[in-house]
RNA sequence: CGCGGGAUGGAGCAGUCUGGAAGCUCGUCGGGCUCAUAACCCGAAGGUCGCAGGUUCAAAUCCUGCUCCCGCAACCA
């Protein structure tokens, strides 16, 4: 096959903090796609994925595990590997950021980069959570000075880190965007970027840390590890022996820039914004395309753990078959909006299209070869003019499958594959093989139509081996042929006339009952909750032994995982609470509870889950912020008589003051009743 | 006015940038066929393209306002 030169590929590397599920397993099934279909048609292709394995994250993980950040990073690098290999992806490297050779380049950079005055030594100010290690500007904390993100207290800290200059190359980046409008696809991401970062100015990147050990140390300054993005985005050059020295191996002269890196919509702002500052920095090209591609959510909502939803590659492989997976992930995923998946969709789609139009189709064919040629594919040359529309459309799927992939319309290019098989289907409608075999004479046309169907199904299928390479294959050795090259696929009557096709063959998707595998799938999901709850457990002890989490806080987890659970529950009749611990009569002497009358009540304008109301309580009013707004419109709530604990420290909710409690009870699923007197009481009245 | 995404026949989506007869897959119903995995082929029903205005000869598509949903963020006292 005539070369079309190089074609380098990546997928974003996946953080080592546990098991992919199908949603990150999307990523590389496209990227392998795309590789394998560059492959097939001309291209030398170069295909990198592997693991991002540094970072707090990671250390935390560790030490929930009881074990040491290697030893983790190696157990769950070897798993995203398990998935990767189930999967079934033809990926040159998997490469590590614990590999020696990348932590030596990523140090080099590092080095390089601070040499030249692109990075420099400052210190960041700003408001910290030691929870989560992170800096928050003051507009991101809330107003009693707590974390965005734990909740927990912030304060003002200062902390000594390398900087990268990232205002000195952004002119030029806005330049190459603007000049290069495939460079960020889908083109709608490129706006964003535009509008939101590069427009308004961009910041100085903060390019170490010395908050945690986990990571690439800086050389000339040992307390410093390399932090996050300059370290894993480093990993598309390191990958393919880039050199920081000047002497970069021939894979990585050859290779870069990259032609494709393939990522999650979610970090196209680090991949269209700081990693070409950085190669600009470096004095490297840029790399030809960024595809952010959407997310796969399990119906509609995203997976958790906790949820027990989560969808796993290997579950789903068991059930439907490695290629089965393939398909639904790369048909069903369109090409800008969020896909979906769920377990009934699978079934459909692996019933509908792989069992009835695909897999019947080479059976059915196969079997009538056998049944009236004994096997033996003959082309007559006996044509008639249906035929001409059959040809047609065979000889032009290739064109048209091409031009989308170029697009990275994978699941348009699968669908017009798909096209072929459909219209072979037809075709056996159209010529009715059964009556051409009842009559002699007819027996050359009922040979060229035999014909016809296994050559189509053999240029169908060549076609299909990039997205189901397995499928392909066993297709291809059933009809005693192997896969051609893509550029013989506009001529049609290739496969050898005479040649026979398998005696025996074999189902290739078996039609899958939905009540049978709708069972499993729950058992799966049962036992998925399960495991998370005992790992969480144990997580919880290996903290408070670490001294990372105190008792209290684990039992506060505890809790909120089980209510959770109840939650999931949902038809419970009844809800079992943790209990908590005892309490003597004169704390609960200390709470005073009311009753009260709500005599105003409006929507908090700045919340969607708060009102506030007026209470008049006794001769006084006050006013209670409560999270009902989802349960109560404001009118409804006008006039009730509730409980009210009213010494409740006051404290402000999204700005506005709330002096008590309105008690409520919370069902299975989550929604608040509020409690009300059973017979009419007058406001003030107290409750003990 | 926190940020973002969405609303198109029962389900999942395309079409919206670049206005010009409402499309695809699945499901449902009717018919055909029997080589095949109860499959395959044909046909039909089903949509005021979230609502209300506006621009235009013409709006799913452009403009304005609104409603609802979903992520994230968040305050569920």
């Amino acid at each position: 096959m005539q070369g079309k030169g190089k074609y380098y590929i990546t997928t974003a590397i996946t953080y080592t903090s546990g098991k992919p599920h199908i949603g990150n397993c999307y990523e590389i099934i496209l990227a392998d796609a795309i590789a394998r279909y560059h492959r097939a048609d001309g291209y030398d292709v170069h295909f990198l994925t592997g693991s991002d394995e540094h970072g707090q994250k990671i250390e935390t993980r560790a030490i929930e595990e009881g074990k040491t950040p290697k030893e983790f990073v190696d157990a769950t690098a070897a798993v995203i590997k398990t998935q990767w290999d189930l999967m079934n992806t033809s990926y040159d490297r998997f490469i590590r950021t614990t590999d020696a050779d990348h932590e030596e380049q990523v140090q080099k950079i590092f080095k390089k980069l601070y040499d030249q005055g692109d990075i420099y030594k400052g210190s960041y100010e700003g408001l910290y959570c030691t929870e989560c290690e992170a800096f928050y500007t003051p507009s991101q904390v809330t107003e009693e000075h707590t974390c965005p993100v734990c909740g927990n207290p912030v304060h003002p800290a200062k902390e000594e880190a390398y900087f990268f200059k990232m205002k000195k190359y952004a002119d030029r980046l806005i330049e190459y965007i603007n000049t290069h409008p495939e460079f960020i696809q889908p083109v709608s991401r490129k706006n964003e970027m535009m509008n939101n970062f590069l427009l308004p100015g961009l910041q100085d990147l903060c390019v170490s840390r010395t908050s945690f050990k986990w990571g690439i140390p800086v050389t000339f300054d040992e307390k410093h590890v390399v932090y996050v993005w300059l370290d894993a985005l480093s990993n598309y050059i390191t990958g393919i022996g880039y050199d920081a020295d000047g002497n970069p191996s021939d894979l990585y002269k050859k290779n870069w820039p990259a032609d494709l890196h393939l990522i999650g919509k979610d970090i196209i702002r680090f991949h269209t914004i700081y990693w070409p500052i950085f190669l600009m920095a470096l004095g490297e090209p840029l790399p030809k395309q960024i595809f952010g591609h959407p997310w796969l959510l399990q119906g509609g909502e995203k997976m958790s753990k906790s949820k027990g939803n989560v969808i796993y590659a290997d579950d789903l492989a068991e059930l439907f078959g490695v290629d089965a997976v393939r398909y639904f992930v790369l048909h069903e995923m369109p090409y800008e909006n969020d896909g979906v998946i769920t377990w009934e969709l699978m079934i459909e789609r692996t019933n509908s299209d792989l069992a009835n139009t695909l897999g019947n189709l080479v059976n059915r064919t196969i079997s009538m070869t056998n049944k009236y040629f004994d096997g033996e594919v003959t082309d007559k040359g006996v044509e008639e003019s249906v035929d001409e529309d059959l040809k047609a459309v065979c000889t032009g799927a290739y064109p048209k499958v091409e031009a989308l992939m170029q697009k990275l319309k994978v699941a348009d290019a699968l669908t017009e594959i798909f096209a072929v098989f459909k219209r072979l289907n037809k075709y056996i409608d159209e010529t009715e093989p059964w009556v051409l075999a009842k009559s002699e004479e007819k027996k050359d046309r009922l040979s060229t139509v035999l014909y016809n169907l296994t050559e189509g199904i053999s240029i169908g299928t060549t076609l299909l081996a990039p997205f189901l390479p397995e499928t392909a294959e066993r297709i291809m050795k059933q009809l005693n042929t192997s896969l051609r090259d893509f550029e013989t696929l506009t001529t049609f009557g290739q496969y050898p006339s005479g040649n026979k096709v398998t005696a025996e063959p074999e189902i290739l998707f078996a039609r899958l009952d939905k009540e049978e595998i709708l069972k499993k799938t729950q058992e799966i999901q049962e036992n998925q909750r399960k495991e998370f709850l005992a790992h969480q457990e144990t997580a919880r002890q290996n903290l408070v032994k670490a001294g990372k989490m105190t008792e209290e806080e684990a039992a506060a987890a505890r809790k909120a995982e089980l209510s959770e659970g109840a939650k999931d529950a949902g038809d419970a009749a009844v809800i079992n609470i943790e209990p908590k611990a005892e309490i003597s009569f004169e704390e609960f002497e200390k709470m005073q509870f009311q009753v009260g009358e709500i005599v105003a009540c409006e929507a908090v304008e700045k919340s969607k889950k708060l009102l506030c109301s007026q209470v008049k309580i006794g001769s006084r009013t006050v006013q209670i912020v409560s999270g009902i707004r989802k349960y109560y419109t404001p009118e409804e709530m006008v006039g009730k008589k509730v409980m009210v604990l009213v010494n409740l420290k006051p404290a402000k909710l999204a700005g506005v003051l709330s002096e008590g409690m309105i008690l409520c009870a919370e069902d299975a699923d989550g929604n608040y009743v509020v409690m009300t007197p059973e017979k009419d009481c007058p406001s003030g009245a107290e409750i003990a």
